[in-house]
DNA sequence: CTGTTAGCGCTTTCAT
DNA sequence: ATGAAAGCGCTAACAG
C-alpha cells in the first residue's frame, strides 16, 4: 500500500533519461524541449513525485528558502507581546509574498548551531537575551539583519528611540512636573523598584537606555529634575511587575503627576493602577506610553504614545534583508495624542 | 581575513585521522577513546569548526530536529489571536525542552512542498484554511499530529467541543430563554448575519459545527427553540465582524437574552456592544464565551466560558507528537463561571 | 578503537 | 538538447 519513495534517479530510470534532465525539467525549463518537459512533468505527477527533495537541494545549492527570525526572548514570552506579534505579522506577510519560510528561534536558546545550516540568514528582533548568540551572530557566515539594535558591519532597521522618547516627554513635561519613569530592564535585578544607586546595565545597545536618554534630555530641557530615585526598573514586561511598579511609584510622596512609560503595556497597567487609586487621568496624573498598540487606542482613557508601526517595521526588515545593501535604516514614528495626557 | 570553511574532511586531514573519527567525536562518543575525542574537540574549537553541518546531517540521517507547526490560517492572522498564542507558547516551551526547533507554517500556503523535506513532522493546529494542505497531510510520509480536528489514521489532540458547548449552554438556558448563537465560519459567506437558509459548511470537521451541535442539544433539552434565524455567522475572528454581528443580533425583536458565543473574543465584543446599548449584564442579556483567555477574566463583567488550557494543549500536542502512539487524545476542559451570566 | 567505502538526493560543469 | 560524472558534507556498515 505504501508507495515507494521516488527520487530523481528512479524517475530518470523509469523514463529512460538522465537525472540531469529530470532536474532541469523542474528547475531550468530552458535546458530542454517543451515537449520533453511536459512529458516528464506529467509522468512525475502520475507517480506522485513532488519534485526534487528540498533538503538535498539545499545541501547542494547552499540555500533553503528558510529565514530564521531570532527573537530577543523565549518564544513563549514573545507570542503574548502585542508589539512583537505585530512585527512578526509584518515579517510573515512579507516572507510569504517572497515564498520564503519562517523559522522562529528563541533568543534564550543556547546556540544558533542547531539551525544555522538550515537557514539562509537571520533577522534578529531585539538583542537576544542570551548574549552568546550575539557573538555567534557577529561571526555568522550568513546574512544577518538586526532590528532594534545594531551589530558591527551588519544592516539594521531601527527607529530613533532617543529622539522619539525626547519628543513625547517634551510634550508633557512642564517646569513644575513631578515625573517618574517606568522603565524596562534598566538594571540587573529581578524585582521592580527605583534604579537608585544600582549601576545601569548594558548601556550602549539597549533600546530602554536610548529611551531613557530621551526622557532625560527632555527633562533637562524642561527644567525638571529626574534622579535615579524617580527612574523605576521593571525586570520583565508582564502585567504583574508593571502594576507593582506603577503602584509603588504612585505611592511616592509627593505623588508624581507624570508617568513616562517605556512601553504601552506598562502604560496601560499604570492607567489601571492610577484609576484604581481613585486618581483622575490626566488631571491628577498624565501617562505616556511607547510602541503603539491597538489596545491603547481602545482604552479608556486612550493612550498618548510613540507609534512605531511594528507591522510595517516587520515588512521593512524583510525587504532590507532581501536587498543586498548593508545600510542601517531608520524608520519613521509618530507621536499619537490620546486622552491620557 | 575571512576564515576558510571547515568541513569534517578538512579537519580530518589536518589531524591526520579519518572523517569517521571526527564524526564519531561529535555524535558517538563511545566509538573512540576519551583522550582522542578531547584532542579532536579541542582542535575543532581552535579552528572554529562548529560541528557537523546540520543540513548534510539531515540529508544523511533523514531527520533535522525541526518540527513544522501548521496553522489553520495565515501567520499574520494567528499571531494576534490570544488562544493561538497560548497554544504556540505551550508548543514552543515543550519543543525547546526537547531541543527541537519550530517552523511556523501558514495554513493558507499553497503547498507543504517547500518545507516538507526539511522537517521531521507536522503539528497542525486546526484544519488548514487551504484544504489542499489537508490532502497533502493525509498522504505525508512523515509524522502528523492534528489538534482541534482529525485526519484518518493520525494521532490527534482535542477537547470534546460538542459536550463542552452543551454543558455551558445547559447552565444558562431556561425554558423561557431567547437565545442567539454568535458562530464562527458556519457558512460560506464573507459577511456576518443569520445563517438562515444558507447550507452549512464543512459540517464534519469544523469545531464550530461541533460547538453548534452542543448548543442545539442543550437548547432542545431546555425546550428552547433555536432556528437558523437565531444562529449568526461571523466570517473571520475579528473585532469588527464580531461587533457588527453582536449589534444586529441584539437589535432583533424580541431582543435575545442569551448570547452563546463561539469564542471569548466574540463574547468580549458582544459584552462591549451590549454595554454600549445600555443593556445590563447579566440581567438583560447573558453572555457566554468559549476558549478561556486571560482578558475574559479581567473583563468587567468577567466572562463565563469553557476553559481549554491552550498552553497545556500545546505541550500535550508536542508530547503526543514525540510519543509513538497514534491515539486520538481527549483533553479536559472546565466551565468557568463569570459575571456575564 | 579506527579507517574505508558507499551512498543520502540533488545540481552543475563539461562533453557529446 | 541531452547525458556522464563529480561532488555538496555527512553517517553507517563493515573491515581491520
Amino acid at each position: 500500500m505504501t508507495k515507494p519513495v521516488q527520487t530523481l534517479k528512479t524517475i530518470a530510470q523509469k523514463l529512460g533519461v538522465s537525472t540531469a534532465t529530470i532536474s532541469n525539467a523542474f528547475s531550468r525549463p530552458d535546458q530542454l524541449s517543451a515537449t520533453l518537459r511536459e512529458k516528464i512533468l506529467a509522468a512525475c505527477a502520475e507517480v506522485g513525485y513532488m519534485g526534487p527533495n528540498k533538503a538535498a537541494q539545499s545541501l547542494r545549492k547552499g540555500s533553503s528558502g528558510i529565514i530564521a527570525v531570532v527573537l530577543s526572548d523565549s518564544l513563549e514570552y514573545m507570542v503574548s507581546d502585542p508589539v512583537a506579534s505585530q512585527f512578526l505579522k509584518g515579517v510573515a506577510t512579507e516572507l510569504e509574498r517572497n515564498k520564503l519560510n519562517l523559522l522562529l528561534f528563541s533568543g534564550s536558546a543556547a546556540s544558533l548551531d542547531s539551525i544555522a545550516d538550515f537557514v539562509d540568514g537571520f533577522i534578529c528582533y531585539g538583542a537576544p537575551r542570551n548574549l552568546a548568540l550575539v557573538e555567534e551572530l557577529k561571526r555568522a557566515r550568513k546574512r544577518v539583519l538586526t532590528v532594534d539594535f545594531d551589530l558591527p558591519e551588519r544592516p539594521s532597521v531601527n527607529i530613533d528611540n532617543e529622539q522619539a522618547a525626547y519628543e513625547v516627554a517634551r510634550r508633557v513635561l512642564t517646569p513644575v512636573s513631578r515625573a517618574t519613569v517606568l522603565g524596562l530592564r534598566l538594571i540587573d535585578s529581578d524585582t521592580s523598584g527605583p534604579v537608585g544607586d544600582t549601576p545601569m546595565w548594558d548601556n550602549e545597545s539597549s533600546i530602554a537606555h536610548r529611551r531613557l536618554d530621551g526622557y532625560l534630555r527632555a527633562a533637562a530641557e524642561a527644567g525638571v529634575s529626574l534622579s535615579n530615585q524617580q527612574i523605576w526598573h521593571i525586570p520583565v514586561s508582564s502585567q504583574y511587575f508593571a502594576e507593582a511598579a506603577a503602584l509603588s511609584a504612585l505611592q511616592q510622596q509627593p505623588r508624581p503627576d507624570v508617568l513616562l512609560c517605556m512601553s504601552d503595556l506598562i502604560a496601560l497597567s499604570a492607567i489601571r493602577v492610577a484609576l484604581a487609586q481613585g486618581l483622575r487621568i490626566p488631571q491628577d496624573v498624565k501617562i505616556v506610553g511607547f510602541d503603539g498598540i491597538e489596545e491603547g487606542v481602545r482604552y479608556n482613557p486612550s493612550l498618548t504614545s510613540v507609534w512605531q508601526f511594528s507591522d510595517a517595521k516587520g515588512r521593512a526588515a524583510v525587504q532590507a534583508f532581501l536587498a543586498d545593501s548593508d545600510q542601517k535604516q531608520w524608520l519613521p514614528y509618530e507621536i499619537r495624542q490620546g486622552e491620557s495626557c
